[in-house]
DNA sequence: AAAATATTATACTGCATGGTATTTATTGTT
DNA sequence: AACAATAAATACCATGCAGTATAATATTTT
């Protein structure tokens, strides 16, 4: 079983999690924190060293949330092509999964982060790398069990296709209108198929 | 001629949109505002009512500034087609053109604002439907002179194209890798041309 | 159950924050 | 050039900030 210190400091993660990522690091107080949490800051400082190492761990929680559920539909059973479709029926619905999260933590932190604190930046950059080496690794057993025709390396292909969906979850973060991630999910549907489906 | 105060309110706007842009609104403080342009806060609080209002002007500014470059792009002589290919091609370098705006202000402060300033979002939802209109704009004419066939209206070509390529600048911009950019307006240049061009 | 330990609450730093009232300096007008 | 009007500098609020030392309280371990 778990130890006291344990379980408050995974409640004070995940409590804080989306609260970092909706308001970004310097936007975040501590007493936005203390407030949600309900604990005092003794508390959260007897489980953080500072403001900083908890953000990144808070980064680090939503970030393993969304590479696993990434991982989970990438691994779904059926052909690379069927992979595919259901991580972009994933993304359709993007901004439901991600409301827990307070956003999109690539975007939100990526953003944030990258004049302010390069710590959280490095790793944003880093889930973004592990992202785009998943979708790769599909392609290529896509290409290997000859499925699909690729017209530029795996990786490629898989950085193209993430920069279309991160454009969809970025403007439908902002404009507060997610027919951006509908659209651009259908057009990329029919993207695969017509491009990459042999 | 302009009245001094006239000047140094450009002079302060100029000076502090690309730091608001950078650092976001809660992430500026006044005192990198002072040190920036050598004014003390008097100065400035004699120009500007609160934070508020200069980080408004200050996103104004920048805003204007993307605004006016996009419209000279698309109003180049030329057809409708020829008129995309320079706005693409403007955007194959937006990372130098938004170096001295202090970033992307769509994204930037679309982000930062999100959770922290609805003024500010507002402003960006504005500034994102008024591009999006411009570029709808050149595909109506290329529909009307029979240069184009649109499988989607103009209207939502356009923000499909929008869409792409805030994709890119928002995957530059975090990981600071220029490539983004690049490949995806390569993509859309060969996407322009084998979709609508008649 | 008592003692030892670990965890949380309290109270308090020192400092930076946005904002303001007032004084000083600069500008434009006669 | 003298004066009136405007603009900028100074000095100062009150408040909120991240962080800490210490005291009180739980939680383990014996």
């Amino acid at each position: 079983m778990s130890t006291k210190a344990e379980r408050t400091t995974a409640y004070i993660i995940e409590t804080v999690a989306p609260i970092f990522n909706k308001l970004g690091y310097v936007g975040t107080s501590m007493s936005d924190l203390t407030e949600a949490t309900g604990l005092t800051k003794g508390a959260i400082y007897g489980n953080f060293e500072n403001k900083d190492s908890l953000a990144l761990a808070a980064f680090e929680y939503n970030s393993k949330k969304l590479l696993s559920e990434i991982d989970e539909k990438l691994n779904s059973s059926g052909t690379s092509l069927q992979k595919l479709f259901v991580l972009t029926n994933f993304y359709r619905n993007y901004d439901t999964f991600v409301e827990e999260l307070g956003g999109c933590p690539i975007l939100n932190v990526g953003v944030d982060a990258n004049h302010n604190n390069s710590q959280l930046l490095a790793a944003t950059r880093e889930t973004i790398k592990t992202i785009e080496g998943k979708i790769a690794l599909v392609l290529e057993n896509g290409l290997n069990n000859n499925e699909l025709r690729l017209p530029v390396t795996p990786l490629q292909f898989s950085k193209q296709l993430f920069t279309m969906i991160q454009g969809a979850v970025a403007m439908a973060t902002i404009t507060g209108d997610r027919k951006y991630l509908i659209n651009t999910i259908a057009y990329l549907d029919q993207l695969i198929v017509r491009e990459i489906k042999k």
